[in-house]
DNA sequence: CAGTTCACGATTGTTAACAATTTTTGTCAA
DNA sequence: TTGACAAAAATTGTTAACAATCGTGAACTG
């Protein structure tokens, strides 16, 4: 019995989220349109919103390499924001875990160690499962269409050999399938998840197994699809599987500090 | 009698602060001076943590009522800090979901409506059941002290009924249960799940059932000690199970949206 | 030369004043 | 009394100046 809602909430896909950055460009952009009564306006801070997806995007594509340095200046004049918003940003990103807060001395890309990494793993394996396995069992009444559309892009990704692309939506395979339970907390608990674990994998993964095998990814969809829930937790096991084997927990690669053209270009 | 949500004024004024510290649980509190001179660890803030861990601290034991008004100036003199620390938390604990900043309006305590409810415990479905089985199943490796600590903390406070205690510590069992596994992923997963599910009781809930029945938390425990994880399974879904039933999704017990209205009430 | 000290620049943390918005209050008229 | 309207108060949002801290490198001492 679990609630099939769909997710209006958090907006950002990702794919979306930034073609021109214009500094004070006082985007309203991404807000959900919603003069519902009872709810007021949303929540606002629209503009810290758009910086805090801006740097998520760029972690999950690898392209903010961990340990990197974020100083709040750097982001002003990125973003073409006051500091304050630029602190506000950071304090939720802390707050995700995606950055790390030193007092007085700034805030830094987080940089997952051996034992988080197992942390992060062992988590996934105890929630990803069952997931599945539900997502198959009441397939009939779930919109898979997001995910089906998600493996084409892959696919497309994958054809042109865009690697931040395909890294990216590796990673958002696996957040999608938490999305299509409809369940906000699923969803916030697996994007935690699986943002992580693409900060491990640029930590400790060998190159060529930066991104999953897209047909792994279809053939858990089709394992879905065709309500097959044994099947389909069995290929997700394996697939977790893959990717911890993959990483080399011993070598990790020494982080570089780039940021200015990261998180400018598009 | 219903009328047990008379928490009005913030339950966790400057004259309970004093002697309210209990040994227990978080690794945050202590030291509610705002001397600036505190530790000067590498986590930052350590007073906007102590804010939030106050907050949440009223939130699990239902002093704190849903839709209650968390105004900016109150904090300040209710915590004695700057309106940037009381600013701060309150951007945190919006970020856990706790509360909800309304632009130029304030913050309010989160009120979760009937269909956020269901998500909150499709999403402890999904992942608790795992959870006890992994612990009953490598229950030999793992201290379960801290669980049976805890259990006989329930009764005591069972024991000298006292409500505010017994109902966090209800909540708290099922964090601790998370603890248990040594992952801080799941852990702050369950924790974020179990406060939302404080809001739930005590928005639907009926009076008896504020809390967990003390002999479901320790029959969940022997399971596990006796490294039985189907029993613990079993147990643990029946015992959800007992506490979403006893919730009645329709008669929402109105909150009050501003702290005059229940002193005016005579 | 090695090591320490100290001052300077750069960065972050904090405060207070100001601006924008909402809420309340007061007044008047139907 | 009720409703509309406007002024006033209260609250939140924002900015900029100021304070505290850290990193660096030059100067100094042994």
């Amino acid at each position: 019995m679990l609630g099939l809602r769909l997710i209006g909430d958090y907006a950002f896909t990702a794919s979306e989220s930034a073609k021109a950055i214009n500094p004070e460009s006082s985007s309203v952009s991404s807000i959900p349109q919603q003069s519902s009564i009872g709810k007021t306006g949303p929540n606002q801070g629209s503009d810290e919103n758009f910086i805090v997806e801006r740097i998520y995007k760029a972690v999950m594509e690898q392209r903010l390499a961990p340990n990197t340095k974020l100083s709040e200046a750097r982001l002003c004049e990125t973003f073409g924001v006051g500091r304050m918003r630029v602190r506000r940003a950071l304090l939720l990103l802390s707050s995700q875990g995606l950055i790390e807060l030193q007092s007085n001395r700034g805030a830094y890309v987080a940089c997952p160690d051996k034992s988080e990494a197992n942390d992060v793993f062992a988590a996934r394996m105890l929630i990803e499962p069952p997931l599945v396995r539900q997502l198959a069992q009441s397939s009939g009444d779930i919109d898979l269409t997001v995910l089906i559309d998600h493996i084409a892009l892959e696919g497309a990704a994958r054809e042109k050999d865009e690697r931040t692309e395909i890294i990216r939506l590796s990673g958002e395979f696996h957040t999608k399938l938490a999305q299509a339970t409809g369940n906000k907390f699923i969803f916030r608990m697996m994007r935690e998840l699986v943002t992580r674990t693409s900060l491990i994998v640029g930590l400790f993964g060998s190159s060529q197994n930066a991104s999953c095998p897209d047909d792994e990814h279809s053939k858990i969809l089709r394992a879905i699809q065709s309500q097959n829930p044994e099947l389909a937790e069995k290929l997700l096991i394996s697939h977790l599987n893959h990717i911890q084997n993959g990483l080399d927990m011993e070598s990790r690669q020494e982080p570089q500090d780039d940021l200015a053209t990261i998180l400018g270009s598009d």
